[in-house]
DNA sequence: ACATTATATAATCATATACTTATATACGCA
DNA sequence: TGCGTATATAAGTATATGATTATATAATGT
């Protein structure tokens, strides 16, 4: 166990309150490979536009998520700032790739990049 | 990353909502070395009985602790059989250790131990 | 300047959650 | 057998959560 990812306890649980929703842990786990902005996830995720905007704020007000505008578009990607991030990226290790769902965004051609 | 520490995501996000109340993630850090009862943790927490009981029944009934009756009292401990027992461990092992807690409890005379 | 697209936020609502109080069950002991 | 202790469960309640709908803000392209 390397110290820096020890985490009190009150603050891993309310991380583990995030990440103890679906959506927000397959966004989590998404955001490890890939940049999305928030209309990728709605076509991923097949929710409404303010559901998804709802459940990345929460990601955003603890940290563990940032945004950045290109364009018309706001991107988010994980916050490797965050006090806890080496503990956030072991935990999201153990989950299985969830590139498939991107993947299919590709083949639709719904796929948004912007440099 | 060992492969049998995988977990499916689904999954994941259960053992997170569990994981993501203050209480149960003590429970489940202090039940890594001591099998504590009900009474202890009604101590422990300063919580009401029903309290406890019903946050010890959520861990178990997804098989998170098993419960064994000792006399008069019924102790939980963690099941080393569930099938992502090493996942669950591997997470515990980044929280501080909460051992004050049992301590004090000896210190009070409150701890139980029977044979 | 205006229409379109992307996003955020506010208000609302249904459901889930975590507690309380009241009660039932099970064990140990006189 | 009856009493005290430990625990579980049921019912009720207040708050939290996750969605929806409606609206506001910001950027793009004509």
């Amino acid at each position: 166990m390397n110290e820096s990812e020890v985490v009190e306890l009150y603050k891993a649980s309310q991380i583990f309150k995030l990440l103890g929703d679906k959506t927000r842990l397959t966004m989590m786990k998404l955001l490890q490979t890939h940049d999305c902005c928030v209309c990728e996830f709605v076509e991923i995720f097949k929710m409404s536009q303010p559901a998804i905007s709802q459940h990345l704020r929460k990601l955003r007000d603890v940290g563990l998520v940032k945004e950045e505008r290109r364009g018309q578009w706001i991107f988010y990607s994980i916050n490797n700032e965050h006090e806890d991030y080496p503990f956030v990226q072991s935990i999201l290790n153990h989950l299985p790739e969830q590139n498939g769902l991107v993947v299919e965004l590709e083949e639709q051609g719904l796929r948004i990049s912007c440099n």
